[in-house]
DNA sequence: CATGAATGAGCGTTCATTCAT
DNA sequence: TATGAATGAACGCTCATTCAT
């Protein structure tokens, strides 16, 4: 015979696992559905992939998609963010606050084109639509403010005089330009971006920003 | 009377006038048209701008726009064309091969973040749709042919040892990376983008391609 | 020890009690439904009022609508005979078949516009449904059965010839439509209907039903 | 030969009678969409006659109904504007300011009651969305302007002492209810409403707003 | 050649209804 | 029995494109 405690116990469990499982089946479906339109938007562009292709290729139906998200644009909004927040784990995945500054800019624009190159429909889903006036700017800002970590390391670089005292934009510009400008010819011209290649690049990066002297 | 002989001649004079007039119109309306919605898809988005709209703001008929284009996306393919000519024409502009391979470098890269400043609507058009799947890759490919001449300064620079033996490509982007990112910062974040900083960041282009001992 | 029968008794007891209240809870239940929906669809119309909406409002599923009422329109039916029962039992609150027949119809009368003032979305619903296509006739004829006891009140004024030999349904439109017609104008023009003017107005009424030298 | 005066006039007049044409071919498929739109709504309701239906009905494409009406709420609202137009100028019909006010009453009355009767769905029209949610105020205001001349009617026989001394919207009541209730009757329930009875009606309504020794 | 009224396919979105739990 | 997530048909509306004038 059971005694009450663990029968109350079981009971307890059994719905709380249910109800870990309804929510973690509703978050898959959340999950379904902006895997689905990445893979649909950044092959047709936003415009042209209507909701009930979505639907269609995620094996819902179309109403489903409106439990999830307000409308279309607010779905994509979300996906941006979503994949915003990967690109910045992805860029400071193994970074410690040691070694020289080059060392350590090294790895994290190593990082981020690394995840630019293997992850190609993040990539140009976020190029793509950047500055598209249907990303709100809320989402922009939001940037800024997960990349913070990074900002940090600039500023300290700068500080230190591992890096020459540009103002932050610049600073960006110079190393986020470039990753872009290679990826998108990477990707573009299905030619390959080499290990060596990729390390002349962050070399020739950390040259731009870095005093000469300063090996 | 008059012989037959001017006659002809005046004739067929008159004829090649009102065909060069009629030429200078569709010219002229071509024109009317391109410019009409470079000014409104900028604005509004390619798939916010109907048809209807630039016809109208065109002061012409919605018919009228299919005899000079074939549909909205060869309109927008056009359109992409022209203003990368433009582009390229800007930065060649006053350029001579005369001087240092440091002094031509900042001719051509000062004069194409100009034209990207100067002209913002062109700047943001190339770059919002330089990716779009509605953007075909013939254009793309066309671009390569209109930059021969930036091409032939490369690849003299490295065989003249002022710039690292790096491939093209990686050339390209670590040059024109930065300028987009310098120029899309300037243009929504409304930061002044001074004399002082745009010879800051090419200054610092130069230092990422150039040998250091290189001066 | 309990008796069987006692026991038997209690139980069934004890059963029917259940059944009591299960059926009253079901009882409660189609009632909450119905008033809520009266609530909505007065305020945003039959349209504008999805069932998901009654149901949040109710605080109960959306699915245990169903469970009541066999679709959408079958529950707007059902509400509306439901409000006609209720018009009608207002109308015949504390009559009583004495007096003279003019005061017996003033009584009547005054019933029936104090309950469309005092009960104005039961008086806008049963209005803008009254004719609504999607009201079944069944439920109109229905109206007439309830009528009954008015009607007879009808009758019996002509026989006594206090009111003149008009056909009934030009009697009902002579005393109702003026009801209607006062009650709408107070309701949207937010203007007083005073005593005074109920009064006036019920007069009237009868003037235009009886015999002049009938007073 | 025909003289330049008369060949620029038929010019003129060609031109000036294809405009004509085009705008009474604009005219007529905005009444046709108007009149469709009539019999549909009358028949389905506001809700169930989709602008798909509309338009196939009217034999057009559904995108045309957009070219004359802002959108469905603005057609409903135009028709309404348009019949309640037509229900006044039905009831000034060969109306005169002579005779006694009682004869000018009964013209008005009959002349109302009578167009409610021949025009069925404007009738039903009318009476179904006179207070429906999406029928704008404005519309509802516009209708107390046109109907100024007989609103002037009642003051002038309320001033004559020919109508008792009831405000204006007790008098609306009196006589526009019970028009609306029997033709509603009428309508619904298939009876004839025979000249006799109709005079019969009219008559009572005079009681019910004239003073009885004011014969 | 230029026009713009007409078209209708196709979109985003809603919501009555179902059904697994 | 009660729930509410899921569905998908159906809606209002837009706009690229055509074609009679």
């Amino acid at each position: 015979m059971i005694s009450s405690d663990l029968l109350t116990s079981f009971v307890r469990n059994e719905r709380s696992f249910r109800l870990r499982m309804i929510e973690n089946q509703a978050t898959d479906k959340r999950f379904l559905i902006l895997e689905t339109t990445l893979d649909l938007v950044t092959e047709y562009g936003f415009h042209a992939t209507p909701i009930s292709l979505i639907a269609q290729r995620a094996g819902i139906g179309a109403g489903t998609i409106y439990r999830y998200f307000e409308n279309k644009e607010h779905l994509i909004n979300e996906l941006f963010t979503a994949i915003k927040k990967r690109v910045i784990k992805a860029m400071l995945k193994d970074y410690r606050e040691e070694g020289t500054y080059k060392e350590r800019f090294k790895h994290l624009w190593r990082n981020l084109i690394q995840y630019c190159i293997e992850h190609p429909k993040e990539f140009q889903f976020v190029e793509q639509y950047r500055y598209a006036p249907y990303v709100s700017n809320m989402t922009r800002e939001e940037t800024f403010i997960i990349l913070g970590p990074i900002m940090q390391f600039f500023i300290e670089s700068k500080r230190a005089k591992a890096m020459k005292d540009l103002p932050l934009y610049t600073i960006i510009a110079l190393l986020y330009g470039p990753i872009v400008s290679l990826a998108k010819l990477h990707l573009d011209h299905n030619q390959q971006l080499t290990e060596e290649r990729i390390d002349q690049a962050s070399e020739a990066c950390w040259d731009a920003v870095s005093y000469k002297e300063n090996e």
